[in-house]
DNA sequence: CCTCCTATTGAGCGTTGCTCAACAAGGTAC
DNA sequence: GTACCTTGTTGAGCAACGCTCAATAGGAGG
């Protein structure tokens, strides 16, 4: 018989990897709600009670995926102390992986937790502009502004990139000088 | 028998209404998905049924009460083709109902519609802010560039608020300079 | 070939969103 | 005052989904 789909074996980590690719590629298209952990099992060929085997919760599963894709982001926004190098690897990851990143980190449920990696990711970039930029122990007031300028530069780039504009130079030159009127103006408070 | 609770029936319009009140502080606390239909019905002394009866699906409900916290928001950021007056009212605003916001933008499930709603009130913001600053018919990356910087204003509102930084006077000041500064970027590209 | 570890499954339970047919409050007509 | 009729309101019940648990089976090691 060989109608019977053979029913492979993985190793932990492998069914692990598996899984978090497929939710790399569900999730983007549709928020996590919307995606039943039935869909996830029969498209990774197994039953629901495995995929609660590795991740306890929906929730635990979905937070795996977007550290996932949290990590890539930095991964591609590398610090090499130069802004625009930041800024560049920033931009050159949301052309690739526009409707990754909007289904994952926005137009997806933004609950405390995808919230909270979100803010973790941002946080991170946020350290590396500044400390790219030579700010140690900058006050208050810079810290936020840096913080607000990424949510400024994550609007724009994915507008941008979703007009399909080619001029990717012409954004990462808006947004450094953004950066920098920003840095000054909130240094004078 | 003064036992039972005396069984209102209230008009359509009224029900409404406190319905979606309901919503506006039940919602702010935490998202959608972890508000049941139950706790609202309970919360207003009503069956599930009639909730269903109210709002075909419990999206519709949501919907309204996000659309009715945007019609707020819109309503303390008015026109007065002042671009200063637009900034001070929406900070008014977010100062004044900060958890709301929060919890109904942004912390809260951002599907689809949800976004939907936020970007219709980002956009009628920018339409307004623009006007204010006497753009007739800007190019697309000034469009864009304001846009964004709506990211921007509402990031670094909410922060700032939130550590309640009193000097309000400073953040209107900043946010408006930047805007200053956006749009003259973004008009040389 | 036996054994043991563990990846894997199926049956099933509780909650939650949603439907539907029936009930009752309150204004109107006679 | 009573019959009526519009419509606000309810309770029972279904289906889908997240999650649990005891039991099964594949495969490496002796």
């Amino acid at each position: 018989m060989s109608e019977a789909p053979t029913r492979v074996r993985r190793t932990a980590a492998d069914r692990r990897k598996q899984l978090i690719g497929i939710g790399l590629r569900m999730l983007t298209v549709r928020p996590i709600h919307q995606v039943t952990v039935d869909e996830v099992a029969a498209e990774a060929g197994i039953s629901r009670s495995l995929l609660f085997h590795y991740f306890p919760t929906k929730q635990d599963y979905y937070v795996e995926v977007v550290r996932a894709a949290g990590r890539r982001l930095l991964r591609s926004a590398q610090p090499g102390d130069d802004a625009r190098a930041i800024v560049e690897g920033y931009v050159a990851f949301i052309e690739r992986r526009r409707t990754q990143y909007v289904g994952l980190f926005r137009a997806s449920g933004l609950d405390d937790w995808v919230k909270e990696i979100h803010d973790e990711t941002q946080d991170e970039l946020s350290v590396r502009v500044m400390s790219a930029l030579g700010l140690v122990e900058p006050p208050e007031p810079v810290v936020l502004a840096v913080r607000a300028w990424w949510a400024f530069a994550e609007e724009l780039t994915i507008e941008w990139t979703g007009r399909e504009r080619t001029d990717r130079e012409a954004l990462v030159g808006l947004l450094l000088s953004a950066l920098d009127n920003v840095v000054l103006l909130a240094r004078d408070i």
